[in-house]
DNA sequence: ATGAAAGCGCTAACAC
DNA sequence: GTGTTAGCGCTTTCAT
């Protein structure tokens, strides 16, 4: 924007000084007097003058600026991790600049150029799903550019990153149906070469285990994409069983949210005959009917994390010229109690 | 960032040729030899050289960056919009940066200013909830900073904005229920002051009249904040009369949420007894049970829009250094039918 | 206590 | 066809 600027120029004109007195006052340098400072902050505020960041940005190869690779906006997990990156970058005084890959690599690859481009300081990325080749980060990490990846990391050494303890996430789902007097639990898996569903299905064998309960395989169904639809053809398939479970363990919302739906067209009630457990990306659980028990996945705190970590780097790597160590973060879940699956033991 | 970036400079000196000519080469200036321009290219590509836009910036008086405030990133609607800004943004070579007022006025202003001295070249605003004074954005305006608004606008003679034409829709709403063959449709009626709530109310009304239907006052019930038991209160109110509706059109989907599991709880059956249309501020009317029909909000292409509005009186202004005249640009909503509210007709 | 000058990386008028 | 110069707005030595 050209338009009407005003300048440090025109201050130092207007007052008959230097430019450079006029920046030094603006920043309350000792060596300036009282008596200039004083008339450069007035004349200042009466101009309404406003540093331009940009010639601030290039004089000290600093933008102050975070750049953001999402793969897709519209999804209340990745909004709600933006939200938590401005959070933080706005109090830091950060700006952030947001791209979507859309799921695309060739998108994602434009991205994180274009930021470069932009010199922005840093960058926080969720890789799209079809990211299966990395040159295009280690690039930028040969560069120097300080990187923090939050929930699809880049699994390397030299990367920081914020991810969710699904396995601890899962147990403590699982341990709590069991406190429930549930005996017979059933798991509705994800999509199979995802990390997240291994560690939800650990993190459910684990529980049955450690409290002396028997895996029944049978009544592990997975749902490669855990919609809907596969929640609902899961939880047909364990109704018809000989001996159906008493309780369901679902590896995400829309899955339980489907099986819940077959289940009460069944006739049966929730939780008293059968009670689910959702793992959330929504915050629509407390909208179910009955609401769904959930392990929520702490997006905002994942956005604040990720953006702090990067910060700190940036600000290491600018004072110290090192280097900063990668560092991982493993953010807890938080299991919210509803309905579907009582507090008080439900069966002794 | 300092770090390792190559420069113009660089590829000048280990060609021996001067940066001018280097920055000509590189954007394929007719009156360079093409010899010069391959060693260019060539070395450009090899040193993986990346143009400073910071600099670029500063020297064009243009950062090719549009600044956008929101009330809050997590929200479909508005992160709908946010996708649909970052779509056409990229298209046309801009960066977004995002900044949240989170409803606050004081937050709004901060940001503005912020956007203001990082030079963006125009901003998208959708005004906070608290917004009710403007000086912040006439300033913005007296200094020539092209700006479009959105959902919440700046109702100013010349402001440009983008809006939804709330009237035709709730209109389309309530025509659809007539021709079901409903007679009697109440009205859940959103937030008094907002003037989207008067627009839906004006819709109604009208697709009553013209279609020489009374209209029943005591079917409008209000629901100050459109929230899900405001929607069941009403419910509860409406079917408590002697002659209940035998539909209802909500203000949006929270409020035609609650309205609909107070129905089911009182045995009546969704759409044969009482039939329902919601307002749709999320996609997750599919997700009910029985699916919501909806009017929905073309949140994505409002972003679009926005954006492009917003691009073009760039454009113009920096080309023919003449402010360019505010445009409206009012947005069709859509009614999505699905099954709460039959496609045939299910009364005569 | 203040000013002059250089320079961040790039481009564009003006040489030749 | 290519080099020289100046300047975008700012900060920061280095003078004085």
């Amino acid at each position: 924007m050209k338009y009407n600027q005003v300048t440090i120029k025109d201050i130092a004109r207007e007052l008959g000084i230097s430019p450079s007195t006029v920046s030094r006052a603006l920043k309350d340098h000792p060596d300036i007097s009282p008596e200039t400072k004083k008339a450069v902050n007035e004349l200042a505020e009466k101009l309404n003058y406003q540093p331009n960041i940009v010639a601030l940005s290039l004089r000290q190869s600093k933008t102050n600026t975070l750049g953001v690779v999402i793969p897709e906006i519209v999804h209340f997990f990745f909004s709600t991790v933006i939200s938590g990156i401005e959070d933080v970058a706005y109090s830091a005084g950060y700006n952030i600049i947001i791209t979507q890959s859309n799921e695309s690599l060739q998108r994602e690859k434009t991205d994180i150029k274009a930021l470069f481009n932009s010199r922005v300081d840093g960058m926080l990325i969720s890789l799209s799903r079809e990211t299966n080749s990395f040159e295009h980060i280690d690039a930028m990490m040969a560069k120097g550019v300080p990187m923090v990846f939050f929930d699809r990391v880049y699994d390397s050494a030299n990367s920081s990153k914020v991810i969710v303890d699904d396995l601890s996430g899962a147990k403590e789902a699982t341990l709590h149906l069991i406190e429930q007097g549930c005996k017979r639990i059933a798991h509705l898996e994800g999509p199979p070469n995802l990390d997240i569903t291994k560690q939800r299905l650990q993190g459910f064998r684990e529980a049955l285990t450690e409290n002396n309960l028997p895996v029944h395989e049978d009544l592990i169904v997975s749902c490669p994409q855990g919609t809907i639809e596969e929640g609902k053809a899961a939880a047909e398939k364990l109704l018809k069983m000989a001996n159906p479970p008493d309780a369901i363990f679902a590896t995400n919302d829309p899955a339980a949210m489907g099986a819940m739906q077959t289940i009460k067209e069944a006739g049966l009630k929730i939780p008293q005959d059968i009670a689910v457990v959702g793992f959330s990306n929504w915050f629509f659980s407390s909208l179910m009917d009955p609401p769904l028990t959930s392990v929520d996945q702490p997006g905002f705190e994942m956005g604040q994390e990720a953006a702090k970590l990067l910060i700190r780097q940036i600000e290491v790597k600018s004072k110290e010229h090192i280097d900063p160590t990668p560092e991982t973060k493993l953010l807890k879940t938080r299991l919210i109690v509803r309905d579907s699956s009582l507090k008080s033991g439900k069966k002794k």
